[in-house]
DNA sequence: CAGACAAGGATTGTTAACAATCTATGTCAA
DNA sequence: TTGACATAGATTGTTAACAATCCTTGTCTG
């Protein structure tokens, strides 16, 4: 009895959620351009749900910035503008900083150890150039420090900007860097470590405007490089 | 054509959000209390539309935590805990001060005169002893605040944070001064005026510190209470 | 009289068909 | 050859009917 109710639970919220969650990843490790089509058929098939569950998970996309829902048109990767950079990066400073701060002062040794693990995680996939892995590592030690922090509102949001930032990085990243640099993140982990609340929001702080420094918003918005690369090169 | 295109706007994505900014007003001014079910019917006679936006609708007051969706039982007006009401508070804090004093720094004549403005309309609601008016006022000051900094993502995250708020305070609210006290507004506005960040980030601090203070998590969670006194009233 | 049980009604969850819009292909004329 | 136009296909938006679950009410038994 209970355990038809668990699998009830799993099947019938967690399929919009599982959806979601793929997507997310998906656009996390960079397999999920900007501006990819996400036809409703194609996630039908994809993960064998009808079509009112992937308009479900599309609309739940939508509404935190990932997708961009077009009238009578579909569903789109989001393709962040500048502006919409600018204000992650500005919501990110306004929190990361304060809460790796407060992450510093309260953490206990599983918060600890699971940080350590994902660093552990994270030079060891920089090690083998699994890029996709790299990159996804990356955008997740900033949930993870928000989910350590045990705030699941925080955790969520910073869930949705990373995945955002993700994006952005996708359309503005200037090729080297394209990701972080993971002796930042050790760095911020040592600070956290010697629960030096300052030196942490501090090297957070910088770190983040690292990333942005690193964006270059001059080439075109991908849509006309895109498009004429495909072109010259067809 | 532009009008026809305007209107469509207007009638298809707008429908949901217009039921959801509906519902959002109505629990930041506490006419929704917390538990109240939702049921599709009533919105679809509410706002005229059909099961389809109904349902969409509540699929987004359910991801952003102001609607509870439980399976085969419908919508309900979500009921914060206290480790809800900690979870939000902290992030307001983590956030609030930080904003508060960037919109100190750069705020413009017309951020300040939107601000000025909604004081005086605060004043005046509380003047006139418009409880319902003089709630949501003051929690749409916030959300003005994060507004006027220009910054979309943090508008939206604390429009949410606010009506969180509003349901928390709703639950464990105790009596005497159940919303924000004006004159704590215009000092932070008067603050932002002057170009004192720090005084602004530091009353924000301490005005959401006093509204967590006037919240009393002894009174068990209404569930109880609201049934009991319902039915020894009668 | 209290509590368990069952039937009916109401509400939600799902599916399928229909309608409307957009996109792509092919045709025709300049 | 190029451009506009029309038609056919595909995709999305909407509605309605169906299925499943839950809640209420009434009944029956101990």
């Amino acid at each position: 009895m209970s355990i038809q109710q668990i699998h009830d639970a799993e099947s019938s919220l967690s399929d919009e959620r599982k959806i979601v969650d793929r997507i997310y990843g998906a656009v996390m490790e960079q397999t999920l351009a900007p501006m990819t089509k996400l036809s409703e058929s194609t996630i039908c098939e994809s993960f064998g749900v009808g079509r009112m569950k992937a308009r479900r998970a599309l609309l739940l996309l939508a509404s935190q910035g990932i997708v961009e829902l077009r009238s009578n048109r579909g569903a789109f990767v989001a393709s962040p503008t500048k502006s919409d950079a600018d204000e992650v990066f500005e919501a990110r400073i306004h929190i990361e900083p304060s809460l790796t701060a407060q992450v510093a002062e309260r953490i206990d040794a599983n918060g600890l150890k699971a940080l350590t693990d994902h660093i552990v995680r994270e030079k060891a996939a920089r090690h083998a150039d699994n890029r996709q892995e790299v990159i996804r590592l990356s955008g997740e030690f900033h949930v993870l420090v928000a989910t350590v922090s045990g705030n699941g509102f925080l955790t969520r949001t910073l869930r949705e900007l990373v995945t955002r930032t993700s994006l952005i990085v996708a359309m503005f990243g200037s090729g080297k860097s394209s990701c972080c640099r993971d002796d930042e993140h050790e760095g911020i982990l040592e600070a956290i470590r010697e629960r030096d609340a300052i030196l942490a929001s501090h090297l957070a702080r910088e770190h983040l405007e690292h990333i942005r420094r690193d964006l270059d918003f001059t080439k075109t918005h991908m849509t006309g490089p895109d498009l004429v690369s495909l072109l010259s090169g067809n």
